[in-house]
DNA sequence: CGTTCCCTTGACACTGTTCAACACTGGTGG
DNA sequence: CCACCAGTGTTGAACAGTGTCAAGGGAACG
């Protein structure tokens, strides 16, 4: 552990379980290269934290946002509503994660975020981050790499979406999140903590409640997966893996240990 | 028009319509503030042209390129195949697009891409394009802003092929297509010429041939477009764009004058 | 204790797929 | 020059996968 002077709104950060910068680092580093001395710059960045309860919009399609987010906690996700009034969850993002990162470059939102769980963010003005990026190339360069991956699971969820049928696609999706997870430290004892209602999930995998409500049955049934209340654990990861047709090569992981 | 020093490369580039650097400068230019400097930059990239014919592919998955390209001509797709085989189209790229720059931070390609119609690619280098981004910090925002618009594509994509019906997917996909090429200077007289297989179509929207088919033809009847060998025409732009739920602020051009 | 939200179940309708067949086109080789 | 072939577009019919509607039950919450 390194000494830093404790600022005020420091005193605050120690009662959450970790640093906000921290959380942020340690995404960071596991995506791409960052030196210590780039660590302490991002240790340098203002991040004001925010509480959010569940199912709150925190930015919506059209703003111009002045600042960026990282999760510290919770899962949030992008959305967008079709003209006929369905909404598709097009991303979820966890501990970690800079969902609005491209606000950086892209003044106008093309789609909203939310909170699916209760969960912790932290503010960054876009301004710190710029001025970030044109100090230390090579976090810049990890940003950039942070929404090209986001980019990725993009690619990954259009093909999700349009070529796999409801069983592969539920699987697969539990498959991402449970790596995600799990790569963020969220995971305890194989078991996942997803507040998640089964209206959201259908939202993200494209499909009607009813559907998933069955196809989450039909995953339990052939014993790869286990749910009591919130709680979601992998009975049989290699078969969840198989089912839903998942490489999580597509998450350009360094360090793509995926054992469960 | 500017005069350059002209090298024997260039004496190959004149053989074609633009110099392939001026085809990435127009793009450029649509999304984002390119100086004359900047331009001249650009102007001083090594681009190895290349024809291709239609269906080759250029990279596959797994690839582990030394090189980015831009689309000086044609169509090109990037796409998945599922374990069953099944082809997924993620995106559409057309003259001054980067269809694999995210190559420059993520090594290993998590999608293939392939000419869909017969083109020519514009081959640069990654070390190239570092330097050029070390340099021209506009430039290399410009080029994050270039793979952030990508990721808008894909984000619309999920939720076309998610939450729309067949009819309005198929018509939301004529709609972008038709913008881009437009917004690239490849529509003359309010026709786009489309060589593309109803079944490539198909991989695009995540639908059968069959259903593709069927599909036209109601957007024909219903006098939205018309098609012969492989010209297409909006008959109808505002009724298209309806019948699509199209909204072209994703796509984040600088002048989003959609007017047809 | 009622309300609300969410999960669950059944019946049924509908969208889109699969299979099979045929027409049209352009290319190729005898 | 013609026969053949492959690729594409088109059509019909049967079928599978998913959505919709409606209703009940349980848990959380005020």
């Amino acid at each position: 552990m390194q000494v830093r002077p404790v600022t005020p709104t420091e005193v605050t950060k120690s009662l959450c379980p970790a640093f906000s910068s921290d959380v942020l680092i340690r995404k960071l580093r596991g995506i791409a290269d960052i030196s210590d001395d780039d660590a302490a710059a991002l240790e340098g960045l203002t991040i004001q934290e925010k509480d959010v309860p569940a199912n709150r919009d925190i930015l919506i399609q059209g703003d111009r946002p002045t600042n960026s987010f990282v999760v510290l906690d919770g899962v949030v996700c992008s959305y967008k509503h079709t003209g006929e009034g369905k909404r598709q969850i097009t991303s979820f993002f966890v501990a970690g994660d800079l969902p609005d990162l491209h606000g950086i470059h892209l003044t106008v939102m093309d789609c909203s975020f939310s909170s699916m769980t209760p969960g912790r963010l932290g503010l960054i003005r876009h301004s710190a981050l710029r001025s970030i990026c044109e100090q230390r190339p090579r976090v810049a360069a990890a940003f950039w790499r942070s929404t090209l991956i986001d980019a990725a699971i993009y690619r990954e969820w259009v093909t999700n979406v349009g070529r796999r049928d409801a069983y592969a696609r539920t699987a697969h999706m539990l498959c991402e999140l449970i790596v995600r997870l799990r790569f963020a430290g969220r995971i305890e004892d194989h078991v996942a903590d997803l507040p998640i209602t089964q209206a959201a999930f259908g939202d993200a995998v494209g499909l009607s409640v009813v559907h998933v409500n069955r196809t989450l049955q039909a995953l339990r049934r052939d014993g790869l997966i286990a749910m009591s209340g919130t709680k979601l654990r992998a009975l049989d990861w290699p078969g969840l893996v198989r089912a839903g047709d998942f490489d999580p090569t597509y998450l350009h992981l360094k360090d793509p240990d995926v054992a469960f």
